[in-house]
DNA sequence: CCTGGCACTCTTCCGTTTCGAGTGCCAGCT
DNA sequence: AGCTGGCACTCGAAACGGAAGAGTGCCAGG
């Protein structure tokens, strides 16, 4: 076990790397910080964490930077959450504030949090596993062809074109577009299938082939968009470590740039609790020298999505996952009242 | 005027400088190429190029590297466009064929056209200037709240909630979809105005307020989404230069990341021959050291939208300019078909 | 258990040197 | 005229070497 001052020490040296990009060493941790102890005392302090594993001295003659592991144990016991300052709050609040439809709350969330946190920023669309049917609406577009218009509770709209073998009268759409709606709105997607099953016995055997492909196409979609997207933003705030790490910003964009990998980034965990994943705790090669802060938002109680941010090992984790859960929340406020 | 020997030597200085990033000299250049004659009389050559502003010199003794005018003029004069082998067409319609709705098919081109041309790919999505109104429809969210969603003939699907002062019936919401529908449909975006103009009138005083509301949120829409979105691909393949320009992919990369500036990228020319802007001819700062390949695509024989490249100025213009082309083609007929 | 002192180890920095690619120019050749 | 070979010159890049400085580990003493 660490004696108090030993994590006290841990504390001040990812400060100090956290603030200076700079491995930090025994006596300018003395000078900053107030230990009340010599640099000596430091020193031998810092042989046991580097025992430990959790710092390490890139070369022999240099000073400590901490592990991932220093890291964590940064994260789980010496840090708290840096509550943001009003003035930010009320930022955040207006800046959100004029989100006109979905993609343009998503789109200004990331934007927010990557200028909030000077970090990439990752936002997840609302789920649709969890959401409900509010709407579908079927358009003809040719005798034979229809527009399907899927429109979820979180406010997604998906649409899909389905071609039919043979043409569908008006009425028969008019038919369909009430029933499936008066059985579906208000349910959930997972809900959908065995509702819809017994459709096409109530049409004409002429009919039948083409509502079945659109309760085909329904159910496809269900299943399909429940792959969720991603948004991305602040990709630049990657350059302002480059000169640290050089060779690995490219492997990171092109992490970054996988849909699956992002997704599995922020979706590990599905309750609404934060995750900070460091490092090497990142299953992706290219994300090794990164870390992850994620956190579920959602309308209610209830995780819809998550959104997060990538930065460096290497980040001010207390303000990067106060900044996190404040948008966190101002989103889900957002979402609720829409 | 340039004999035709200094521009067969201006052609190969950007061809070798395009394939080795190295500053070309003269003797290199006549043993890769045969231009029959010695290394003194390119040298001449060269002093002329110089002269000229076509090529110039990083450092008194190094070689010569293209200018953006040097550049312009190879482009312009000394390269065609090289059509794509068969194999890479196949594989073109192979990938876009899959697509499935149209963030798919721009999703899919856009990282089509980064791999192909392992550079930065733009793509704009369908204009909604010259698209026209498929559907427009309306569903009550709560009593007073009701919930837009217009539907373009390129695909595109737009929706808006709206706050009604006071709540409004199911038939009157009915009524509105109708006669709105019956009105608008087929309708180019600037036609519209005019025509939904009156409506209000055609309603009861009580549900004037509402329905004003809904046509001004309808035109508003329409206007708003004029200013049209962009996905963007492959930002990984900036790096691939990284070592040329450090200080350079920064700015590009925010510069990518403003809509505003993308849009003004490809915007510029209207009709839908390829568009080559070359380093400084770009008006924005951080792009002075890139070139934009652009092309508008479309679904007849009318561009909707552009799409293209953005990549250093040192790039290979034909295969870049040939792959750009392509890829639109491709692109305006899967629209075709949809 | 802490502290001051001291020897030791590396990296970083900077000035110097060398090397070589590339140029410009000139005299001679076709 | 225009092309070519030769030659002196320039200047960046790479290699070298020493000095400086930061930081460590260890030890003896309080």
């Amino acid at each position: 076990m660490l004696s108090e001052r030993r994590l006290e020490v841990l504390r001040a040296i990812v400060q100090d790397y956290v603030g200076t990009e700079e491995p930090v060493g025994s006596k300018a941790l003395t000078e900053r910080h107030k230990l009340g102890v010599s640099p000596a005392t430091v020193r031998n302090d810092m042989a046991v964490l580097e025992e430990e594993g959790y710092i390490a001295q890139p070369h022999t003659s240099a000073g400590r930077i901490p592990t991932d592991k220093g890291y964590r144990l940064f994260v789980d016991k010496l840090a708290g959450v840096k509550p943001l300052s009003a003035a930010e709050r009320r930022a955040i609040q207006n800046f959100l504030d004029g989100a006109v439809d979905l993609d343009d709350v998503v789109g200004r969330t990331v934007r927010l949090l990557a200028q909030l946190t000077r970090q990439v920023a990752v936002v997840q669309y609302p789920s649709l596993t969890r959401s409900s049917v509010r709407h579908v609406e079927l358009l003809p577009l040719a005798p034979a062809r229809i527009m399907l218009v899927l429109i979820t509770d979180t406010g997604r709209v998906e649409q899909r074109n389905i071609d039919c073998l043979a043409p569908v009268g008006e009425t028969v759409l008019a038919d369909l577009r009430a029933r499936l709606n008066s059985r579906v709105v208000g349910r959930r997607f997972a809900d959908v299938p065995p509702l819809v099953q017994d459709l096409p016995e109530s049409f004409e055997v002429d009919d039948r082939p083409a509502v079945s492909g659109v309760l085909a196409t329904l159910l496809e979609t269900l299943v399909e968009e429940t792959e969720e997207r991603i948004m991305l933003g602040g990709a630049a705030n990657l350059t302002r470590f480059n000169h640290d790490f050089p060779l690995t910003i490219r492997p990171v964009l092109e992490a970054l740039e996988e849909q699956m990998v992002l997704l599995k980034l922020l979706g590990e965990a599905k309750d609404s609790t934060m995750t900070v994943r460091i490092g090497h705790e990142n299953f992706h090669e290219g994300l090794n020298s990164t870390s992850v802060v994620a956190v579920g938002y959602g309308s209610g109680d209830e995780a819809v999505a998550k959104l997060g941010v990538v930065g460096p090992t290497r980040m001010d984790y207390p303000g990067t996952m106060g900044a996190v859960r404040a948008v966190a929340r101002y989103v889900g406020q957002i979402l609720a009242e829409s």
